[in-house]
RNA sequence: GCCGAAGUGGUGAAAUGGUAGACACGCCGCACUCAAAAUGCGGUGGGGGCAACCCCAUGUCGGUUCAAGUCCGACCUUCGGUACCA
């Protein structure tokens, strides 16, 4: 008979939404648990099997705690300001408010189906102006601070020292140069089509989907993220993350040391150019200096006579995109550009032009030349290099195509001590060669030894240098957080004022950013609004009676950007602490409480193993030092689910026809299934595949219990008999106790619910098992298949809910055996299996093995020279 | 190229340095049934033997150890990230 899955999770579906069974305490004296998942971003697609994954691992935690006695926060909201509402608004005209809405009580239903142990009196959404106020408020933060380096931290910006001979309009440029949000022309990437600028990692997916992306410089937000840079690498090791994701926010924090080297640069003009370097040790080695082509060095430099090719250069390489700098499209010698996927560092064509003007060496005095080429960027370090061909590949081929000398300045050894003329490029390190200051000192002590003579001269300093760029904070699109601030007519700043916070977003229909300059009605845009002006500015710009409004007397015109999409996530982990304070992101208690050490677990996808992960390490650090968070880390446990691939083993998606549905799998095996499925699938971690035979073991697993518990739709009473084998009975149950527990510790459940299977196996042959047993299983039971535990819980006669029963301990003294298979080994093979009695001594253990036939008649005319035996498991006899 | 993770039956996968393949899917058999489904019980890495048993087997090749899927070295493959960052 099958188990009537869908009456029983309705029912208590209904009776945990009556009773508010999940809601967290305010109890702030019991020790607290909180367990986070990724909130998503509510799509018009509705959830996919891959959401539910690591849902019902954290729930299956939540409730584990809860049983354990632990006042567990475990919330769910909805990330939901972003583009595809807005662009299915432009083509629909339905406002996102409208569909964002739509999509949220999907979602909700939907997890609701699955039986999650959410406190939904939490719920939270980014848009609404009740979360994104203090979105805003974090953001004035941002915007009224400055870091600090004396001190390392950031500091109210009314602390900043302001030097005295500025007049009004420097002082304000001052100030705004070190605000933590502050405003900057950058090259950014547009889209036309979008009418917006993109983050450099949401390039390639609109790229990919047919969309054209451009570089152009345009007044962008920004917030100063790199000011944190050694912070947020500093801290990593305070975290219990996956390795990789560790490793791939160091790789892009990007941390590197080595030394800022000043060149004088031999013109009429008194100018110094300044490079890093890592390898300070080669400074004798280097015979020419790129420049960035955007440095602005390069108009004071460059003599008359090579202006012309200078500008040309600049110009070409201004109309190149990134990706086409990046792979070398342009050669010396006429080569066209690589093929895509082809590309080696080595190979890659290098392409600049002289200046025309000499960097003079500092320790030489020889005159160098100085280049502009693309391969070097203005984005990192000064944006200028020491080239030193001999040991850099990059330089190498440059001074190859050019005919530049190349002189090497660092030998590598071999093991006999001679040198082994390894071929140039030499990268690796060696010991320092036709260097005066450093000569024979290997690399490690002649670049300690070089930056101490630069900087006893005055010519360089030691210097760690991050790849980490400050964040590009502003968006042009109307579906997100508006900027609290103003402009003055002369252009000063006017930041919100905190109790007038939020600043509404204003009701538009009209979604067609003023910006898109490229043709109306793209391929792309079904239903164009209006002509598009050009001007790169948000559809708020249109909102006149929004954007201008006066205060004290004064004409103030607003910021028309909002903020991008990782504005509302964050912080959200703090609002749940405290989600309906209108004074306050969170009162100052809950967030002591609930934020202890940061967030207890958090699990979701390893997509947001560097943005997500890294912008809320920032805000939080930002808070931390403005005294409003208590803790250094916002995530302490980091856990990311696999992938859930298609039944033929690749990515789920439309086009394939593979993907899995959660409603339609709810509808046939029930939502305890589905959890235990999805559970039972693999290591959490792991990408796998999903397969409808496999469901269907579990689906007969769950029936069995419930044939096990009932009989014609009452308690089975033979169950609950006293056992004729009780040891059996409790053997077995505290094994699985124990097994249970600690794997939902380490988060094994897979390996726990085999170890439920066993139970289940065992109990069908002994047939009745007692009460006590019964109920502690069924309790096991409950985090993974909430709904059929919580009806067995009913009919074995209690009337609260199992969710607030107290978890079953185990007791070690009944998982000791009384026999062991013993294993007896010689040389390391398996000659015999004997049962013996636990506890043997190892003499007797030997007497006995050496009594087994088998093993006389192998250890006959054999010299016994070791034996070794492992207590209660084995021998092992060495001839 | 660089960084990270992983390679175990027909399949998903288990294994504190100590009996490789728990648990499940699939398959085979038995019981129940007129029959089937469902359910219950049993078998199932490969090769050999009537059998007790024996040999082989955790990507490849070496090493450490009484003992290696597990530790070390080199290599191969797959996946994820990243890429002119000086």
């Amino acid at each position: 008979m099958a188990y009537p899955f869908a009456d029983i999770e309705k029912k208590w579906q209904d009776e945990w939404e009556k009773r508010q069974t999940f809601n967290a305490e305010n109890d702030f004296t019991k020790p607290k648990y909180y367990v986070l998942d990724m909130f998503p971003y509510p799509s018009g697609a509705g959830l996919h099997v891959g959401h539910p994954e690591g849902y019902t691992a954290t729930d299956i935690v939540a409730r584990y705690k809860r049983m354990q006695g632990y006042n567990v926060l475990h919330p769910m909201g909805w990330d939901a300001f972003g583009l595809p509402a807005e662009r299915y608004a432009m083509q629909t005209g339905i406002h996102p408010a409208i569909t964002t809405k739509k999509n949220i009580d999907n979602f909700r239903r939907q997890l609701k189906s699955l039986g999650f142990s959410y406190d939904w009196s939490r719920e939270i959404n980014t848009t609404d102006a009740d979360y994104y106020k203090f979105t805003q408020w974090i953001f004035l933060k941002l915007f009224n601070s400055y870091y600090d380096t004396k001190v390392n931290k950031a500091l109210p910006i009314e602390e900043l020292q302001i030097p005295q001979n500025l007049n009004g309009k420097e002082r304000e440029e001052f100030i705004a140069s070190h605000r933590l949000a502050y405003i900057a022309s950058m090259p950014v990437n547009w889209c036309a089509e979008l009418g917006t600028v993109l983050a450099n990692e949401e390039v390639e997916e609109w790229v990919g989907k047919g969309y054209k992306v451009e570089r152009r410089p345009m007044r962008q937000w920004m917030l100063r993220i790199t000011a944190y840079a050694e912070r947020l690498l500093d801290d990593l090791v305070h975290v219990d993350w996956p390795q990789s994701t560790l490793e791939l926010q160091k790789n892009w924090i990007g941390r590197s040391t080595g030394a800022l080297v000043t060149f004088a640069v031999d013109t009429q003009h008194a100018v110094s150019l300044q490079v890093f370097t890592t390898r300070p040790d080669t400074l004798y080695g280097v015979t020419f200096m790129v420049l960035a082509p955007e440095h602005p060095l390069v108009d004071i430099i460059t003599p008359e006579s090579h202006k012309k090719q200078v500008a040309e250069y600049r110009e070409k390489t201004a109309l190149k995109t990134d990706l086409e700098r990046q792979r070398g499209v342009q050669h010396p010698k006429g080569a066209g550009a690589l093929p895509v996927g082809e590309i080696d560092v080595n190979k890659k064509d290098k392409s600049g032009v002289m200046v025309g003007a000499y960097a003079i060496h500092p320790l030489t005095n020889e005159k160098i030349p100085i280049y502009i080429a693309d391969y070097v960027l203005m984005g990192y370090g000064t944006g200028a290099i020491m080239a030193v061909p001999a040991h850099d590949e990059r330089d190498f081929a440059f001074a190859e195509a050019f005919g530049i000398e190349i002189k090497p300045v660092v030998e590598t050894h071999g093991s006999t001590g001679s040198p082994t003329g390894a071929p140039l490029p030499r990268i690796e390190d060696g010991v320092a060669v036709n260097s005066p200051i450093i000569d024979g000192l290997k690399t490690q002590d002649a670049k300690a030894k070089m930056i101490e003579y630069l900087e006893k001269n005055k010519i360089g300093e030691r210097r760690v240098q991050y790849k980490l760029r400050d964040w590009l904070f502003s968006r042009q699109r109307y579906w997100g957080e508006p900027v609290p601030i103003s402009f003055t007519e002369d252009g000063f700043m006017v930041a919100e004022e905190e109790a007038d916070l939020p600043l509404v977003l204003p009701e538009s229909q009209n979604l067609q950013p003023s910006g898109g300059h490229g043709t109306s009605g793209s391929a792309h845009d079904t239903k164009t609004l209006f002509v598009p002006t050009g001007t790169g500015e948000s559809p708020l710009a249109h909102l006149t009676n929004w954007v201008n409004f006066s205060k004290d007397g004064k004409k103030l015109s607003r910021e028309t950007n909002t903020m991008p999409q990782w504005a509302g996530s964050s912080w959200y982990y703090l609002r749940f602490a405290d989600p309906h304070n209108k004074e306050r992101f969170a009162s100052k208690e809950s967030e002591a409480y609930w934020l202890k050490d940061g967030v207890d677990l958090y699990v979701g996808g390893a997509e947001h193993a560097v943005l997500h992960l890294l912008y809320a390490r920032f805000w939080h650090k930002v808070l931390y030092d403005l005294g409003y968070v208590t803790s250094i880390e916002p995530f302490k446990k980091l856990v990311h689910q696999g992938i859930i691939l298609g039944e033929d083993g690749s990515k789920m998606s439309k086009s394939r026809g593979n993907v899995i549905n959660p409603d339609m799998v709810v509808a046939e095996y029930g939502a305890d299934t589905f959890r235990l499925y999805e559970m039972f699938m693999g290591p959490l971690e792991q990408m796998k595949p999903w397969s409808s035979k496999s469901i269907e073991g579990i689906y007969r697993f769950l029936a069995r219990i419930y044939r096990l518990y009932f009989n014609d739709g009452k308690i089975n009473s033979k169950l609950l008999e006293k056992p004729k084998n009780e040891k059996a009975v409790l053997k077995i149950l505290n094994q699985t106790i124990k097994k249970v527990s600690q794997d939902i510790e380490s988060l094994s459940l897979n390996t726990a619910i085999s170890q439920m299977m066993i139970f289940v196996n065992e109990t069908y042959k002994l047939e009745s098992i007692g009460k006590d047993a019964a109920e502690k299983f069924v309790q096991l039971l409950h985090p993974f298949a909430p709904h059929l535990s919580e009806e067995i819980w009913q009919a074995l006669g209690y009337s609260t809910s199992i969710a607030k029963s107290a978890w079953p301990t185990f007791d070690p003294s009944l998982l000791v055996e009384d026999e062991f298979e013993a294993v007896i080994q010689i040389n390391g093979k398996i000659r015999a299996r004997q049962s013996l009695k636990v506890g043997i001594s190892d003499a007797d253990f030997e007497n006995f093995a050496r009594k087994i036939d088998s093993i006389q008649v192998a250890l006959e005319r054999k010299t016994i020279r070791k034996v070794i035996v492992v207590k209660n498991k084995m021998i092992n006899f060495v001839v």
